[in-house]
DNA sequence: TGTTTATTAAACCATAAGGTTATTTAACTA
DNA sequence: TAGTTAAATAACCTTATGGTTTAATAAACA
């Protein structure tokens, strides 16, 4: 995973709106208008944020008549969620942070900044 | 938790700068000359990372002398985790994604979006 | 007291983000 | 063919981001 690739992630993320689209994606598939429709928000807005989460890999477009269906892909949530598995211990306490911080770079090296 | 919270944290996590800084943090307090000696960048553009990384809760400042060391705190990281353990199932497989997202609807309300 | 060290603040710059409205494109429909 | 619907594009605006350099602050040190 280059880190470009969960800087788009996690940017993708930091959206309310953007958050709001995935949940009603995880629903099923939808138009472009129907995922506008609860949003106090233009149109070309709401195409925007597609855009972005379209870069981020989470949102996949088709094609039916005059209609763009998106659909939720959510693969890149689990790189996201790969990344912050490293730091699970310190929140979970108990522990000697640089101990098992050195181990885990001695087994996986440090390619996932 | 507020949607604006999960809006900070992810767009602080969302620079490679700032997420090496978090993997430096990892391994114990430091000052911010230290953390800045790794980048090609300015000690103020690193103070700048700094203030993300506290707006997002996950970096606490002490002081002494005329240091301010930085240490991780990463109960926010949890947060996000929390977050997108919500569509965990979606990239598991094997599952009717409709049934399942109504269930956990019913379970926990819609709060967290 | 004067100087060095660590850090922040201020002012500035270029580009990106998030929004708008108006216009275009594409496909169905009467 | 003309009209309607769905969506994207273009042009624009405002504010945020990520960086710079120069100046200010705060504490240690000689």
């Amino acid at each position: 995973m280059t880190p470009d690739r969960l800087d788009h992630i996690f940017s993708a993320l930091a959206d309310p709106t953007r958050r709001a689209i995935l949940a009603r994606l995880a629903l099923g598939t939808t138009s472009v208008t129907e995922l506008a429709e609860p949003f106090a928000m233009s149109g070309p807005a709401v195409t925007k944020h597609l855009k972005v989460l379209e870069r981020a890999g989470l949102v996949i477009r088709g094609r039916e008549a005059q209609w763009r269906p998106c659909s939720l892909d959510a693969a890149p949530l689990k790189e996201a969620t790969d990344w912050l598995e490293h730091y699970r211990r310190f929140w979970e306490g108990s522990f000697d942070r640089l101990e098992e911080y050195l181990q885990d770079v001695q087994k996986n090296g440090e390619e996932d900044v």
